[in-house]
RNA sequence: GCCUGGAUGGCGGAACUGGUAGACGCGUUGGACUCAAAAUCCAAUUCUCGCAAGGGAGUGAGAGUUCGAUUCUCUCUCCAGGCACCA
């Protein structure tokens, strides 16, 4: 028997240890039944779940749970990111190894996680910072650094001074620090980088299977960072030098318009022509300015100086001086410029600041000629003039043209350039996992054998906070021997970017505890790709892309098969309170914790989903919380007054004969299951809980006449099906409650393994529907008709209306519009 | 500046391929139950004129297409997110 008062203490416990003891969440290869992979981004272990996590996982159940109802073999693991710096400023701040405060925090958040009963598998949970985790990474680096896809170059990084650390670019925000605030500086290091440009091309071309079922967003935030540009490299040649200057274009349709060439002050030709010692004072002073240049400062005026060399251009052999200019980017394309002010709005700046030459050789029209003098450059479409033989040829056709004859010449080349850059996996911290490199004076940079790995992190370290890597200052860890020749050798004691270990994690899921390798290929081809992926967008350009950027490798090393690594994604909105983001400085932090204990699992998660749609922000609002601990005390109590009927027998649909009232509440039944089911599959989850609402209250309605309405034979008949179908609807959102009434109902398993109801099309057709009247377009009346009806009929009966008639008094009839079923229009004038 | 999205009652949000704008929830108001309160149940709730019947306006602003536009087209305003001397 069912208590009157719900109580969702006493019974979520009980189901979750069910669950736990009978294995329902535990997935397995050997189903008959189709795959099914649903994941969420995991947690990094803080300490607390927050709010964002809830959100994130009551999405993700939904969809694992509705998936099994639905017949499939459903994987949802959990595990843990559980490298990072805040367990390091832990161990600096409380002398707790990071390893020790990281694994306390797993354990406190599983208890939460837990109490939440999201359905996982967690004999497959992966810690990221374990050796058997870790391991796997080194070994997949090891092989990067054999294929040349790993490779240390010396270069110019974002160093935060209080993480001590490099940072990304993409993790500097508004220079300043991602995660500590602290403004960024630049520092010289020699860096670890991953080649991921060399699959820039494949990341592009992958979106391909991805445009209908990644967000548009995601993908065009994606396409953006990657940055792809259709040009040329045009080589200039120094007068009086073998040297060369390469250029990258998208304009080689203007080549005839190069009036001078600009170079980065980083550029390496930079140096040897500037040809007075004025030159080098000036190239020193920018180098300076470029280098303190904040990531997020705005240029105003550009700067430069002429190098006091001069340049051949590649088709008509004029001399263009050299210049040096503080905005051409060393970091993109090759670090000099074809200066063509005419139609470059920063060349036309250049020239304007230093009275160069501005040279026409597009024209809108042909036979006109450019605008003189120009107030600024023009950058559209165009024909060719004062460009020899390419003389009145479109810019587009040019383009092609002018590059071939430059190809033919040895000259120049086509090319792609990208945006995206090499990824900086290089880490000056301890809590992350090392990189399996030894730098020995005879062989050089050895990657650690495969036998020797893991290269573990100590456990025997201090940690002051200051002067860099502990791994550095450790007593024995960089000292080592060299792999191939057994000299005495330094270890490497970078460790590797967290991004890293999230970047295969998924794929480690479908085999978690493999020894012999990151994960056997049989049970990766079984499971992935991941089918539905669930997060925050804020990993649209990292996490995302270098996910499938390790797919794709380990594809093509044979670890996996597959292009993509998540079919599906669906990225969340935030968690805010009072329109702000929630924050420890804000004061306006909810904890999951608070809203467990007062209204249970099942209320929380309800919210979580019907608060607003899952791709938008959610504005915590705790009036909306009892809301919806309401409705599921009303489904409590509307099971608890009829338990008895409830619990009988049902007998067979063709013995009852149901009343009219009992039709319509039927039909509100199976219009709810067709509902639930679009709206699940659409990601309208908020819908779908207020379909479940209305058959609620049509429940109560229905009692409202006379409180035993459903003693009737088809009034029982008629509620034993709609609370069947409520509770089967309602597993997937508030699982424990659907359980245990599930059970009242004298079901013997559980309604999580049970199938999910199919509508009856049958029901849902009613014989009349309600003809909208309208008069030029505005509703005037509304009545019941029956269907099937004929538009002379209709028209004969909208005339025919009191209150239609007013409206047409000394007007004529223009046009009858009869949407059947729908709406009747009277068209009068 | 460029690229994406958005803008609907007091609030969160619904609305099929152009066809009843405001589902569902919150809040508010009224009623029932109660000695009373809480809880619960019922009803009303876009604004506006009206005792009412009924009328008028209404989906950020302005135009357009249409018998009919929250939905399609154009222009503009504001908001959010992303990117930015990228050649």
């Amino acid at each position: 028997m069912v208590s009157e008062k719900y109580d969702p203490k006493g019974i979520e416990g009980k189901w979750q240890q069910l669950w736990a003891e009978q294995n329902v969440f535990k997935a397995t290869e050997d189903s008959p039944k189709p795959k099914y992979f649903c994941l969420c981004m995991f947690p990094y272990p803080s300490g607390n779940i927050h709010m964002g996590h809830m959100r994130n996982y009551s999405i993700g159940d939904l969809i694992s749970r509705y998936k099994r109802m639905k017949g499939f073999n459903v994987l949802q693991p959990i595990g843990w990111d559980s490298f990072g710096l805040p367990a390091e400023n832990a161990a600096i701040q409380r002398s707790v190894h990071p390893r020790d405060w990281t694994l306390q925090n797993i354990a406190q958040m599983k208890v939460e996680l837990k109490s939440m009963g999201i359905g996982y598998d967690w004999d497959r949970e992966v810690t990221t910072c374990l050796p058997e985790y870790y391991r796997w990474e080194q070994m997949l680096f090891t092989k990067f650094f054999e294929k040349g896809l790993a490779y240390k170059k010396r270069g110019q990084v974002n160093w935060c001074p209080k993480c001590e650390t490099v940072l990304a670019n993409e993790q500097v925000q508004e220079g300043a620090c991602w995660r500590c605030d602290s403004p960024v500086v630049v520092k010289d290091l020699s860096q670890w980088y991953l080649k991921i440009t060399a699959y820039a091309d494949q990341l592009l071309s992958g979106h391909q299977q991805l445009e209908k079922s990644w967000p548009q967003r995601v993908l065009d935030m994606q396409k953006h960072w990657i940055g792809e540009s259709q040009g040329g490299r045009i080589q200039f040649q120094v007068e009086g030098s073998q040297e060369k200057i390469e250029i990258f274009t998208t304009r080689p349709d203007t080549l005839f318009g190069v009036t001078f060439v600009t170079l980065a002050a980083a550029h390496p030709l930079a140096q040897k022509l500037c040809k007075t010692p004025d030159a080098l004072k000036h190239l020193e002073q920018i180098k300076v300015a470029v280098a303190l240049r904040r990531p997020d400062e705005e240029i105003k005026e550009k700067k430069g100086f002429f190098t006091g060399s001069y340049a051949i251009h590649p088709l008509t052999g004029a001399k263009v001086p050299v210049w040096v200019g503080d905005f051409v980017v060393m970091e993109y394309g090759t670090g000099a410029v074809m200066a063509v002010p005419a139609h470059d709005q920063r060349d036309f700046e250049f020239a304007q600041t230093y009275q160069l030459p501005i040279k026409t050789v597009i024209v809108p029209n042909k036979d006109e000629g450019g605008a003189q003098p120009m107030k600024e450059a023009y950058t559209g479409s165009g024909f060719l003039t004062e460009s020899g033989s390419f003389n009145g040829q479109d810019n587009e056709t040019a383009k092609t043209n002018i590059l071939k004859e430059l190809e033919s010449k040895k000259l120049g080349i086509k090319t792609i350039q990208y945006r995206l850059r090499d990824w900086g996996v290089s880490r000056q911290r301890f809590w992350g996992a090392p990189i399996p490199i030894v730098y020995c004076e005879s062989c050089g940079t050895v990657p650690v054998p495969e036998k020797d790995l893991p290269v573990e992190l100590p456990m025997d370290v201090t940690f002051s906070g200051k002067q860099g890597n502990p791994l550095e200052q450790h007593p024995t860890f960089s000292k080592t021997q060299c792999p191939k020749c057994q000299k005495t050798a330094r270890r490497e004691t970078d460790t590797m970017d967290t991004f890293v270990e999230s970047s295969w994690y998924y794929a480690r899921y479908t085999d978690p505890h493999c020894s012999t390798g990151p994960f056997a290929k049989a049970k990766a081809d079984y499971w992935l790709p991941v089918d539905y992926y669930v997060g925050g967008v804020e990993h649209a350009c990292m996490h995302l892309l270098y996910s499938r950027f390790f797919h794709k490798i380990l594809r093509d090393w044979g670890f996996l098969k597959g292009d993509e690594p998540f079919s599906r994604l669906l990225t969340q909105g935030m968690v805010i309170k009072d329109g702000a983001k929630m924050s420890k400085s804000k004061g306006n932090v909810v904890t999951p914790g608070s809203i467990l204990d007062r209204f249970g699992a099942d209320t929380a998660r309800l919210f979580s989903l019907f608060a607003a749609p899952p791709e938008k922000d959610l504005d915590w609002n705790e009036k909306g919380v009892e809301g919806c601990h309401r409705f599921l005390q009303r489904v409590w109590r509307l099971f608890y007054q009829h338990q008895s009927l409830l619990a009988e027998a049902q007998v067979a649909e063709k013995e009852i004969t149901f009343s009219d009232k009992c039709l319509a509440l039927r039909r509100k039944t199976h219009w709810m299951i067709q509902k639930m089911t679009e709206d699940i599959e659409s990601e309208k989850f908020n819908v779908a809980i207020s379909a479940a609402m209305e058959l609620v209250n049509e429940l109560y309605g229905a009692l409202t006449d006379h409180d035993k309405f459903f003693s009737t034979p088809d009034g029982k008949w008629t509620l034993q099906e709609a609370v069947h179908s409520l509770l089967l609807c309602l597993a997937p959102f508030a699982p424990h409650m659907m359980e245990e009434l599930w059970h009242e109902m004298g079901n013997k398993t559980f309604v999580t393994c049970a199938d999910w109801p199919k509508f009856r099309a049958d029901l849902l057709t009613e014989s009349k529907f309600t003809l909208v009247v309208q008069v030029n377009g505005k509703v005037r009346e509304r009545i019941e008709v029956a269907k099937g009806i004929t538009k002379e009929d209709v028209q004969k009966l909208v005339l025919g209306m009191d209150k239609i008639k007013p409206f047409m008094e000394g007007k004529t009839l223009k046009q009858f519009v009869y949407v059947p079923e729908r709406i009747a229009n009277v068209v009068v004038v």
